[in-house]
DNA sequence: GAGCGGGACGCAACCGAATTGCATCTGCAC
DNA sequence: GTGCAGATGCAATTCGGTTGCGTCCCGCTC
């Protein structure tokens, strides 16, 4: 796994940055893995995120997905069910820590944050049930597909 | 597939005439997986459905797969995306055609439609983004699981 | 009640995302 | 530097869903 594009090392950087500032071990496939979210502007399927990374360091399907699982229990990362039965991650931003809606292109699949779009806070659920957790997905067209 | 529990005829019966009122072809195994459907009173996966099928009807995978896009796209059923990236199936009875949320429990997957719960109407997408869908699904435990 | 034609079905092979098992390697605490 | 818990690589596997194709049968016509 690797591509053309090399990364910035400035995410690479923050990267480490936030591996250490949780108190994890610090390795070559977690660093790539963390700086390709840092630098996507939307949300990446797995195999995205494969041929994104570097390909100086070449990093097993199955780290990524581990990496992946990783980051998103620690909290580094979320991620978003699609329609299309993949999982997409994205970078959980310090300043998009609160439950947000998300909106995915019906036609190329890109998938955003929707930072603006807070999630009802109070659902009326039926008799003891214990809601936890709201997910808003907004499906529509994107800029470029319509 | 196929199982114990014997459809109630009255389910049959009333699949049929769904069927018919759609000007639609009429055959044992979309009688039998719509019955199944109408017979639920939570939404059920492709597994669930082939093995509550009557028994006396064996129903291919395939042939389940397909009577369930169809009725989909006829809208006599709608299709709920899992966590799990399983589809889970609910007949659209006639008082839930509006645009409604769900209620999955993270522990044992029961997921059910929240009349109750009407989508935000109106979300706000970055420019040139066309929203035409809102899929809101509430996760938590239901009665059984907390 | 035959005859017919297009859609529906059954079967087998296939696909792609994600998971598991296990041997080997390595970050880092000491 | 050493030791070891934890991380990685590789191969095999699972699992939900799809596709291709030959055969069957629903429902319309006469
Ligand atoms: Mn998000
Ligand atoms: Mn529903
Ligand atoms: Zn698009
Ligand atoms: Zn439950």
């Amino acid at each position: 796994m690797g591509n053309a594009t090399l990364r910035p090392p400035a995410k690479a950087a923050a990267a480490q940055r936030l591996i250490r500032a949780a108190g994890q071990r610090l390795t070559a496939p977690r660093t790539a893995v963390l700086a390709v979210l840092l630098d996507a502007k939307r949300a990446l399927t797995h195999h995205e995120i494969g041929s994104a990374l570097a390909p100086g360091v070449p990093v097993d399907r199955v780290t990524v997905y581990r990496v992946l699982d990783w980051l998103v229990t620690l909290g580094l990362a979320h991620r978003i069910p699609g329609e299309d039965r993949t999982w997409r991650f994205v970078a959980s931003r310090v300043d998009s820590h609160g439950p947000h809606a998300h909106f995915t292109c019906s036609r190329c699949g890109k998938t955003v944050c929707l930072e603006a779009v807070a999630t009802p806070p109070d659902v009326k659920v039926p008799r003891g049930f214990l809601p936890q957790k709201v997910e808003l997905t907004v499906q529509g067209l994107c800029a470029s597909c319509h």
